[in-house]
DNA sequence: TAATATTGTTATGCATAATAACATAAATCA
DNA sequence: TGATTTATGTTATTATGCATAACAATATTA
């Protein structure tokens, strides 16, 4: 049983990213089981219930995510009964979305659990501790753009 | 061009992860494509030739990843003789894996290409910073045992 | 008005990841 | 020892995440 030295993927602080957020994707996976709710439906979820109205094309953008990969997601969310696709009367190519109450209603009880679960997961690590990291986060997120 | 509100899921700490991970992930996806390696193979020729002679399981392990998944990857490394596969006479189930010289020259040249890369995308943002984030996503990563 | 761009969609493929089931071999235990 | 259990690698299958090409309908622009 002897230990392997990951020493040479340790220098990359992509490697560190990914097996964090392995832990934590793996936590929420749980924690949004019960809903029957996946990362990116649940994340659409809240965005609609935050940005009444929003089109496809819009939150494909915010979510990172190609426009043809979130067809089926909203899909799935309206097909539940979550959110409703309107056509827009001044662009009729577009459609606005918005959380029906049931809809909001689930937003309100996942909201709660996943917070609920990420707060304990991250019981340990002192807030001005995550706090910090967010910072560098946020400077990672943006660091293609500042980039040469 | 309304601003479009994350702020309800730029309360999670899995958010933020997960968008920078993007980032550093589409940068490395594009180091890697003129070696003609993926994240994964690249993982495992690395963690390969820095733990010569380890089996398929121990990788599989380190790697989180299933050992089924693992099976493709190691078949394509060993296809294009970066690696070979050795029947261990003290246990007939395993195969001790060994970087090939080919292999060898593969990972110097990927790996001063990576590490030159992440260095420039990451270059706006102080080393100390980094180094404290890392340690911040060292305890998230261990964060599931520690947890109650 | 003609050319171009945008929105949503279908189809398709690749990469990552999980599970069940299995053959072979090793370890355990009774 | 022999029977049971466990470990290793494998095949097959499925789900998920993510990217591109191509298209119809509609808007924009030149």
């Amino acid at each position: 049983m002897t230990k392997i030295n990951d020493e040479t993927l340790r220098t990359f602080v992509g490697y560190h990213l990914k097996r964090s957020f392995n832990v934590i994707q793996s936590d929420l996976i749980e924690t949004l089981r019960p809903f029957d709710l996946r990362m990116l439906t649940y994340s659409a979820l809240v965005l609609i219930v935050d940005n009444p109205g929003l089109n496809q094309s819009r939150l494909s953008q915010i979510m990172d995510i190609e426009r043809p990969n979130l067809v089926v997601i909203i899909d799935e969310l309206e097909e539940r009964e979550l959110i409703t696709r309107e056509r827009v009367p001044t662009d009729r190519r577009s459609y606005a979305l918005h959380p029906t109450e049931a809809g909001r209603a689930l937003y309100r009880e996942t909201l709660d659990a996943v917070t609920r679960h990420e707060a304990k997961l991250l019981s340990r690590i002192a807030p001005e501790q995550l706090e910090q990291m967010i910072t560098t986060l946020k400077l990672i997120e943006t660091a293609k753009k500042g980039q040469a």
